[in-house]
DNA sequence: ATCATATATATGAAATTTCGTATGTAAATA
DNA sequence: TATTTACATACGAAATTTCATATATATGAT
């Protein structure tokens, strides 16, 4: 991964927000950042596939459900500079982690 | 500076080598760039302005030149951010500290 | 004052990226 | 097997980015 691969991919307020949501949360399924970041979910496929192919993202089918976390064998300067990002600039996600909860709640008082 | 316009800024090869070759030399006028990116003047000076205009660089007119080294008063984060990236990717601009060498010393043999 | 050198900016064309819409595929369930 | 739900992909249009070329400005030297 070069790093201006890396930084082209984090240069889009999709794939920017999935990977910090993912990060930060561990593991979504697609419907979850569909729901966080209030986009189509084809929108939402297309980034996520873009950080698959890339080596960034890695998913795993459970029944219907397609969830989304980060490789396992992403380079570790890679990871650090995610975890370095997201420390210091967690209010930028804020808005889609209280959407996120909000669908959450929202599944189980049914 | 948000991360996406920092990740923006960073997603271009010759905005992200003159950061990276700035951060490394510490200052560098325009015309070292362009002889260590091998790229046309108004190409090295219009990214530069980009740079500049977003305060990740700043310049310093000295005589004809126009030296420009890391803004100082860059974010914490965004500083740690791009030594990090130096770190582990010094080959990428390795060739281009070469060319660079290359230009200063084929000055001082004249 | 004129000229040469170093750098900056403006403009339109070309290349790249992003997105909406339509459609395809996979799993579960009736 | 027909249907529904969750996700993926294809395609062309629209938006954004990048660049080459031309031109402008600023400094120092003649």
């Amino acid at each position: 991964m070069s790093p201006l691969n890396l930084f082209k991919l984090l240069a889009d307020d999709t794939r920017l927000k999935s990977m910090l949501l993912v990060a930060s949360k561990g593991q979504l399924c697609v419907c979850d950042l569909q729901n966080a970041l209030d986009i189509s979910q084809p929108k939402v496929s297309r980034h996520l596939a873009d950080l698959r192919k890339a080596g960034l993202l890695q998913d795993e089918r459970r029944g219907k459900w397609v969830y989304y976390q980060l490789a396992s064998d992403m380079p570790d300067w890679v990871n650090q500079l995610l975890s370095h990002t997201l420390n210091h600039n967690a209010d930028v996600i804020q808005p889609n982690l209280d959407l996120l909860n909000q669908h959450l709640n929202a599944c189980c008082e049914n």
